[in-house]
DNA sequence: GAAAATTACATAAAATCCCATTGCATACCC
DNA sequence: GGGTATGCAATGGGATTTTATGTAATTTTC
């Protein structure tokens, strides 16, 4: 599966186009992803991104729930706010205006790298919650326990 | 199988055509499925819809209950109450009068892609519809274990 | 023949493609 | 080492195609 890493910023021009960082392209590619998707952020102001594998991963999952129970539900309601959104032959995307406004983007997107999927953010909104993030890592220390890869990860 | 990805709104013209999204007809396509298949929901005042693929899927897990249990009679009830209908060459699709009715649609739908499968609500309906499950998946916690893409063989 | 249903055509908006230009980094040469 | 060439990435502006949707024409049904 696509693997996103660094932090890279784009403009965001009339017609709403970004450009998707290269190493990112190329890691879709590398999935054969025809494309990318979109959704907005449980959490914060962003919009989470990932390839189709992952989104596969997700849709499968949550079709092992009971089909008409409140947990699938609750869960679709990610896939209903979702957007498959097509790379142009210039490395772009059209952003919808819905997630332009969720994330609050104005001429410019911050990309950030996160493993298994990436997130857009307004550049300064962005440098906000990083700061206040590596506080609390520092604060709290932070700690991880590596899975060897032949293991399948369950997240 | 086809993933219906986002939600859309399209209108409902005189006749009872609506447009489906392209994205919804490109992931139909991708099945070749020469139709789309919609029902009544269970739950809610909309209309559920698929392609072949998922209700033969459907099919078979009827037939896997016990016979003539009520769940399975229940079940069954969603078959008959199916319709098949055709894609036309601009991409839409004629719906039923029985529909219209039972989703009380007034001349604008609402496709809302789940994954596997859609629905089409009447647009202000659907708005109260998707802040209560936003309401209750936030208090219930939505939570997610993905089941890997290896196990859960669907293409 | 009238009403209903189906098909075909027309248009406006939006998405997508195509090409030109800029910027930046690395490779190359003297 | 300094300067120049080369290639890829990103960006901007049209031109073209697709989508959604309305209207008209045709066929079917009774």
């Amino acid at each position: 599966m696509a693997v996103f890493l660094s932090t890279f910023d784009n403009k965001v021009d009339r017609k709403g186009r970004v450009s998707i960082p290269a190493s990112f392209r190329g890691a879709l590619e590398q999935e054969k992803s025809t494309g990318i998707i979109l959704y907005p952020s449980f959490k914060h102001a962003c919009i989470e991104g990932n390839g189709d594998e992952r989104i596969q991963e997700i849709v499968n999952s949550i079709d092992a729930l009971d089909a008409f129970s409140d947990e699938a539900e609750n869960l679709q309601t990610i896939l209903a706010d979702a957007r498959q959104l097509t790379i142009d032959s210039d490395g772009r995307i059209i952003l919808p205006s819905e997630f332009i406004e969720y994330a609050q983007l104005d001429g410019a997107a911050t990309f950030v790298g996160l493993g298994k999927s990436f997130q857009i953010w307004e550049p300064k909104t962005f440098v906000d919650h990083r700061a206040k993030n590596r506080e609390r890592a520092r604060r709290q220390g932070a700690t991880l326990q590596i899975v060897p890869s032949n293991k399948t990860a369950v997240t």
